[in-house]
DNA sequence: TTGAAAGCGCTAACAC
DNA sequence: GTGTTAGCGCTTTCAA
């Protein structure tokens, strides 16, 4: 690798006249600074960053911090910041944890030995005591899910507002019993969502009798499989089901199309997220939108706003998106039980 | 931040016992190392790997430079390299070119400047010579698209052979026009997907006349809506179309979703990829699956043994992962024109 | 078993 | 306008 001291033996200078060329500085006279970037472009002369780190320079790296990148929602984080943080010269280190706080500890342990500028994390359902540790050294922001021990500084979404307004659709159209098929309450985004869904059940003046709750691991298509069978075999199988996650959803309407479920005859379904097929997928999957893509916009500028200026501001921030509501075929009034319509279809 | 000087003046120790303590140095004894390792993580010491390089270490981060990871293809290598180079203790820097040289040059720039121990590339079209030049200087593979000027170290699938099968199901079946929807032939992967595409249609003793061919950006969904729409409107619309990119693919069958076409009875569709969606779309999406996973795997695990071993073996490398055809209910003979079946449907 | 010192490549304070 | 020098945190001789 070519050093700013190999330009300055080839140049006969000293390497502080070669480091002050590269660097534009105002005392070398312009024919210096001339031969010095011919020689070091001829040469292939690139900058070593560890060098400059030393020197107390920032690393322009940042951590992205998320349990899967196959899951669209993250994919479409990655890129978003992916683009804002190229735009200011930033680089992104991608670390998967796959939802488990051990991976997630060794991700942050790295991290903080590469020294990187920033984290943005999606934290695990509980954080390891020392990955607190660990990002309380670094400027981190947390993204959908909020762990009140890693700081205060948080952009998401209404977890708790989108499965209201799910289930409500569900109420209002007279569906006596209900399923959800969620993530885990130990999730902050799992436990705002099912508070959600009981918001809208006790809001329609039904008892909590009338949920059939299935939580378990929200990045799992498997999961969704199983649960929805689960539900729709269960002596009281509900008429409607509302899902809490894009990885649960795909699951659920694979099975449900497996299964050759009639929807919305027989049952109704509203997704969360909105991903390609959903629009496609047998009469159209009303669903929860959610604008993800805002978000992690808002998120990475607000870091690098924060990285690139005085950190005077370090103070609480959290910034709730909210989602809406598409509406599209998968959801009706329940069929009238035990008095077949004469009529077939509609 | 706490260096080993720190925890040297702590324990009256030198800094290069710390050194060696944390190292785990034969020389020093179990109860030194004891104290040192003890203080170290009272004091929340990180090692500061920049410091280490500058000594010479690698840096073990890889580069992956990619076109966009929304697109499912790139997110699941992402995946698969993410997982197989944690365990190993690297880690990867995300670098999304968007298809444009100049970008891909800037981050190339960039992973220089981090000093990267290898990059892992799907190279634009047309690479910048500078990209050429920087790439030499870093152990690197080529994925999915082959550059020849980046080298000969390349993990792919079998384009050619892809198209070939998509397209000779169709001319089986009979079909007397066939359109491409696929990405621009300066992409090593658009060029071989034609090509597969034309050898088919000659294998079926069809004309060159006998393909309608619309290419266009092949990370661009819109551009997929679009091609279809300008296919089915022409004065010859094909009976069957194949799909050359999974974004293109997903345009499409939103397109013939939305404008209500009947497939397989109006047009036969063979899709390129195969994702979640995919099986419920329509009658399902006949396509052309790919072991996406098996060659991220292999080509992550190839350049980890590049990088951890001595570089005796930089021979030219390819390893090329065929595709096989997933048939489902998109495809079937093409209707009779003008002499209507008396029967209605099957 | 431990310490002192040099040096990786760069930048910045201090000469001239 | 340019050179000299010190030092960032670490590893690695060379001494003791």
């Amino acid at each position: 690798m070519i050093t700013t001291r190999d330009i300055a033996e080839r140049l006969q200078l000293s390497v502080s006249t070669v480091g002050r060329a590269l660097a534009d500085d105002d005392r070398i006279s312009e024919q210096t600074k001339f031969r010095v970037r011919q020689a070091a472009a001829e040469m292939g002369y690139v900058a070593n960053r560890a060098a400059r780190m030393m020197r107390g320079a920032s690393s322009d790296v940042v951590g992205l911090v998320i349990p899967d990148i196959r899951n669209s929602f993250y994919s479409t984080i990655a890129h978003e910041l992916s683009k804002n943080m190229e735009a200011q010269g930033f680089q992104l280190i991608l670390s998967e944890t796959d939802d488990d706080r051990m991976v997630e500890l060794r991700h942050l342990r790295e991290l903080s030995a590469s020294r990187v500028a920033g984290v943005i994390i999606v934290p695990t359902a509980r954080p390891h005591s020392e990955s607190v540790k660990l990002l309380k050294a670094v400027p981190h922001v947390q993204l959908l899910r909020k762990h009140s021990s890693l700081g205060s500084q948080w952009f998401g979404v209404n977890d708790f507002d989108a499965l209201r307004q799910a289930t409500a659709h569900l109420v209002e159209q007279g569906h006596p019993r209900i399923g959800y098929v969620g993530g885990p309450a130990e999730l902050p985004t799992g436990a705002e969502r099912l508070k959600g869904f009981r918001s809208a059940l006790s809001g329609g003046n039904l008892s909590s009798e009338a949920g059939c709750i299935e939580l378990g691991p929200p990045s799992s298509v498997e999961h969704g499989r199983q649960a929805v069978r689960r539900l729709l075999a269960g002596p009281s199988a509900p008429t409607a089901i509302a899902l809490g996650s894009v990885q649960l959803t795909l699951g659920v309407l694979e099975e449900l199309s497996r299964l050759d479920v009639k929807v919305p005859s027989e049952l109704s379904v509203v997704g969360f997220g909105d991903e390609p097929g959903f629009s496609w997928w047998g009469p159209g999957l009303t669903t929860i939108g959610l604008p993800i893509q805002e978000m992690a916009t808002g998120c990475g500028l607000w870091l690098m706003r924060r990285l690139t200026t005085k950190p005077d501001d370090d103070s609480a921030y959290a910034s709730v998106s909210p989602g809406s509501l598409i509406l599209r075929g998968s959801t009706a009034p329940p069929a009238q039980p035990r008095r077949p319509s004469r009529r077939k279809g509609s």
